[in-house]
DNA sequence: GCCAGCAATGTGAACGGTCACATTTGCCCA
DNA sequence: TGGGCAAATGTGACCGTTCACATTGCTGGC
């Protein structure tokens, strides 16, 4: 056996010499080109087979200049949604294919968001998928003028054409409703931060859904999101008590306002009712089981690969807008006396 | 101007040529070479920002054949230690100039191990990361006979040379001692998932630290880290009421138990103290907030890529294991009488 | 029996960097 | 004044794939 003892991983060359084909034939043999013989595509398959050849991706992504991969910016990945949506976006494009390659900015450092963007793109990746959806971060986008299609999770308005998005308006304007057709009358909100998107489209929906029913509104509360927010918050607002329910922008801050609700003896929801958003997976256990609003993150990471790469064969596109659904437990009930 | 109107990038040529410079020179400014005469390296480097010359990242790495990637192999990934140590190891990467690709295997599918694996290694990854700390993927990791340094988080027994910890049999030993000195006599532990790693070592902590104190056991029941698994295993265990504290093997199956046992009517820690482990953010929220061993998943994430590419200049290669710290909050009390 | 035309395969040149080595320049010191 | 040596720069090959185009062999219609 002249065996080449030196170090190096067999290429299409080693394939083709132990094939007795041209280099080319083994490539076609990998890309499934239609016209080569079945015989010669075994014979190839097998010479490939036994020397573990693995094409090299980088000599690849050269000559195509694609690098078959999709980069994901991300803020918050520790959170319950994104992290189910990244791992959702992740099968789907390995399922076709891809590799993913993600970049997390910090909500501290701004100048993480273009240097995370600098990151990805000099990975060259062929997609961004953003589910950071602050309004800085549009605006980092749009000023590097990127020249690749991107797509946001969770933020329909700023940019349409790119956004794929749950419904949160909707589904705000649903649990809005929820309370209020409890009797409630005064609900406060606990919003989430001010340039994410997505909480200003709950706050929409939440004021929109008073308005259409004429219950005047207070103005909303910004959180952080995190669950000692919705607790001290909640401390602040039973100061002075003067609602019957509190809508939190997600099921976190919610926790910290049960916390909050009970250290002061209230009972929920015979003093008050709360609701928040997302569904994680623990608020079936939170106490009381919390009335949410359920996301498909799952199912969004999936779509975001769809419209990114174009949808797999023979699927027909799906419409860009998810609608949540409400899922009502028990922390929710009937408006208390103030 | 006689502009290269064509679609392509820019190329370390053509900056070469309009920097009046051989493209070598070229790629000496862009790695650092110190032989560089200061005013050529300016002029490089204004073609280079006028241009918006970006190198090639597939061009480099083959020549190099180094990916500068390394791979995320994780299980989990929605959950909250996962997801910081991956975020925490994506910034470490970043920092270094490295890239990370994640990929995510399924519990329900054996077939995603290897399959995970195959794609990170398609990529070239130069280094990998398990954070699926399964015995199963560690029998697929050495079947492969992997070309590649790898890490494994939160393992520290089945592969010592690779493994970077938090110590989890010391944790789940403070934990348990905590409850002893309590004086709990009867403890149950809800471990996690049977071929999981941590599961494990908190388990064996636990058994030590009972027979070291002389504390009958039972056997441990063995969930499956979800909040939902702590409720139902609460409601069984309930019905025969002869303990008085449980350990639950992470923090969701514990907010489970204190579902399961406040709709038994029972108080958390009068009746029943109930502790967890990780230290979620949501943990001091619960009701009541709940005693648990915290783990400085980030700090983990960080060594992690230290370990697998060399310490930073100068900084010295930390212990690679991580002592947790227990935090005593109000679901942990004085043994009842049962 | 001839040639068009397609199927199957081969050939050589990219792609955009880095590597090894060659060449030029500048400076110091004998 | 010239030789030597280091600093600064240039030259051409190469990494492993795909692309565009060329070549071969065979089939079938006239």
């Amino acid at each position: 056996m002249s065996d080449d003892a030196t170090g190096r991983r067999p290429s299409i060359r080693d394939v083709a010499r132990l094939a007795a084909v041209s280099h080319q034939t083994v490539s076609r043999v990998i890309n499934n080109h239609p016209s080569i013989r079945p015989e010669t595509r075994d014979r190839v398959l097998a010479v490939m087979s036994e020397l573990q050849y693995r094409p090299n991706r980088a000599a690849r992504a050269l000559v195509t200049s694609r690098s078959q991969t999709i980069g994901i910016l991300s803020a918050s990945s520790t959170q319950y949604g994104p992290a189910s949506s990244i791992a959702a976006i992740e099968a789907a494009a390995r399922e076709r294919g891809y590799w993913v390659s993600t970049a997390n900015i910090s909500p501290h450092d701004p100048s993480s968001i273009p240097d995370g963007i600098a990151h990805l793109m000099a990975q060259s990746v062929e997609g961004l998928v953003v589910i950071a959806p602050q309004v800085r971060v549009f605006r980092a986008l749009a000023a590097q003028q990127l020249d690749v299609p991107y797509v946001t999770l969770q933020s329909t308005e700023l940019d349409p054409q790119h956004a794929l998005s749950v419904d949160q308006m909707a589904g705000a304007r649903l649990v809005t409703r929820h309370l209020i057709d409890l009797g409630h009358r005064n609900i406060y909100h606990i919003a989430g931060p001010q340039d994410w998107i997505e909480a200003e489209a709950r706050m929409r929906g939440f004021l929109e859904e008073m308005s259409a029913n004429d219950v005047p509104t207070t103005a909303p509360i910004l959180g952080d999101w995190t669950a000692e927010f919705g607790y001290y918050a909640g401390r602040e607002l039973l100061r002075v008590r003067d609602f019957t329910a509190i809508f939190a922008s997600n099921d976190q801050m919610a926790l910290g306002l049960l916390h909050a609700i009970r250290d002061e003896g209230l009972d929920v929801p015979g003093d008050i009712s709360v609701v928040g958003f997302d569904d994680i997976p623990d608020a079936a256990h939170f106490w009381p089981p919390l009335t949410t609003v359920r996301q498909d993150f799952t199912e969004l990471g999936r779509r975001c690969v769809d419209l990114l790469l174009g949808p797999a064969d023979g699927v027909e596109p799906a419409p860009t807008t998810i609608v949540p659904e409400l899922v009502v437990r028990r922390s929710s009930g009937p408006a208390a006396r103030i």
